[in-house]
DNA sequence: ACTGGCACTCAAAATGTCCGAGTGCCAGCG
DNA sequence: CGCTGGCACTCGGACATTTTGAGTGCCAGT
């Protein structure tokens, strides 16, 4: 059966309602506090439709109704339109993210940021490698046999690494390789690099090429693998806040879930894989984490102009204030964008 | 009035009972399970002596006992001694760290080993910059107005920075600065720094000095400044088990001073100000932080050889295993201690 | 100095009672 | 035909009451 306009309306109000109070509503509190001009009676009965179709449902019989996760998500679909940020809000993204000094800073501040706003879990992964370019790299002798790689991205980031070589080397060898190196790389994509990486070796001068291999390891490792995997988290105790009603008694799974990195990349880290950039809302069951099932998760991507560096979210009970919520990340993640861009 | 030798032993037996089993414990059952070869009477004769040193309550009348702060701190210093670890949890540090990339590689796995051997909240704090040397300093020009600055320290960490010049600077300028940065400073110990960059801006060539400033202001910054202030955590779903009995119902203000890097720095940091390695701990009400007052906190210091370069530790209810902990926050912290003196 | 016995206390668990919010259903009304 | 008021029914939560048992303190006896 096709819903008419009171049952949505209706529904609006049971999921508005139930994320206000926490409690389960019934049909009297419902036209009371919001004008729909019918009785309780009527509303009873679109009740019992919305719930056979799966929008709602009672905790136990005699109780009030509660929405499921299709019913927000219907009301995030349809319901539902994003609140625009107050002055104040805004002023506080501004004020809090004013004077960071490197990028760091920038995502520490970030994630406080978000937490603070939605009161809630904020997650946020580091600018990811491989959406970057390489803008410097620099070889450091550490001994003679010893060299640390540091490379530079046009985001800001730095990695190092070490680098054993077979020998005992000149500085002048260094030198040109120093400069070889950044030939070749600098400007371009890091992931275009492995394959330049490769020509590298292969045009080197053979006088330089029992150095260059390991270099080129090294550099396959720092440019592509591991370590873009990293995510800041803040706001955990705000899980508490929620606390033992939503969750219930999984609180501790859902700490675990949060500890696990790979975990949270999963989550969010896939909002920018397809280059789209607007706040995504995972409601309940519809996550794939097990031990998040009893989340809703609204996570955006951010980054400098059109580019999509890495992910953005937040985590909270499926009662959750949806609308205020896309808002603050999506007002978020252009801003911490704009940062970006701006270096 | 002195405790005479049955008296502690009674102390003793309440305490582990009361970590094993998380419940007050009374004088029969008392006498059952440790074999004190004296009637449950005995022992509640001494136990209201106990109390009325201040080493035992009672929750309530008619329950049983429970250890105070003050009871633990006997139990930690005279009547417990350090449970040597055992083979299986040797092996499970070697086998958890074997194959760290990088020294934040090798603090997240620190962190995430404490938290799983204690089954509590692991704390560590980044090797902390003053006590290291600068290895090697950095220039490159980003633009012509622009250079990052980057250090890379001793203990293999690497700090960068950016610089604002006054106006476009030449590329053999900036060489020049290179030059006399790394000639003055590198091998010194952080600490020493700031007067060596007061002089370098003293000695500088005049034609160079107004690019040297900023540059020494920013330097200044990164050598001293902020920063070595960082902290890994994990272990934060282990709260919940020890959950709603101790900790009543704070949980949430202790989540919020654990996500105080301030806070965790006070906790673990001081360890290494005295130059003293051997753990350390507190005990609830021995706290200085309030939020914590209902936490113990086992920390000690680590670093390679002689020196200490940070402190790692656990934070759990006062109810913990303290020979345990106490063992195995020893071990690891050694265990990472051997690790950053072979690099 | 220790023990067994006894009266006493009190929190927690079990049981019972009541209340009211909320429901489903139905007959009547516009 | 859709909405409404009325009514009987349900059931969880709040509250009061009782029961239970672990634990205590004290004292007289060995």
């Amino acid at each position: 059966m096709p819903l008419d306009e009171r049952k949505l309306e209706v529904l609006r109000a049971i999921v508005e309602d139930y994320v206000a109070t926490e409690e389960p509503v019934g049909s009297r509190a419902l036209v009371e506090r919001h004008n729909l001009n019918v009785s309780p009676a009527t509303v009873r009965n679109d009740m019992a439709v919305l719930e056979e179709e799966g929008y709602i449902r009672q905790p136990h019989t005699s109780a009030g109704r509660v929405p499921t996760d299709r019913g927000y998500r219907l009301f995030v679909d349809r319901l539902s339109q994003i609140k625009p940020l107050s002055a104040a809000e805004r002023r506080a993204i501004e004020r809090f993210m004013f004077g960071a000094v490197d990028l760091d800073d920038v995502v520490y501040r970030t994630v406080r940021l978000l937490a603070q706003l939605t009161r809630q879990v904020a997650v946020m992964q580091y600018p990811s490698l491989t959406k970057s370019a390489v803008r410097h790299l620099e070889l450091v002798p550490i001994s003679t046999t010893r060299v640390m790689l540091v490379m530079i991205t046009d985001t800001g980031r730095v990695e190092q690494r070490l680098v054993e070589l077979p020998g005992p080397t000149e500085a002048d060898d260094v030198t040109e390789l120093r400069r070889l190196v950044n030939a070749k790389l600098v400007g371009e994509q890091l992931s275009e690099t492995p394959a330049l990486v490769q020509s590298l070796v292969d045009e080197v001068h053979p006088d330089l090429r029992q150095i260059m291999a390991p270099l080129a390891s090294v550099l396959l490792e720092t440019l592509v693998e591991r370590h873009e995997e990293r995510v800041a988290l803040a706001g955990t105790a705000n899980l508490t806040r929620a606390g033992l009603f939503d969750f219930q008694g999984s609180l501790r799974s859902v700490l675990e879930a949060l500890e696990e990195q790979v975990v949270l990349l999963k989550l969010i880290g896939e909002v920018g894989n397809d280059g789209y950039r607007e706040p995504r809302v995972r409601i309940g069951g519809e996550n794939e984490v097990a031990d998040l099932r009893t989340t809703s998760v609204v996570s955006a991507g951010y980054g400098p102009g059109d580019t999509i560096v890495g992910g953005m979210g937040v985590v909270g009970p499926t009662r959750m204030d949806y609308p205020g919520t896309i808002a603050t990340v999506r007002a978020v993640a252009r801003y911490v964008g704009e940062l970006l861009a701006q270096n």
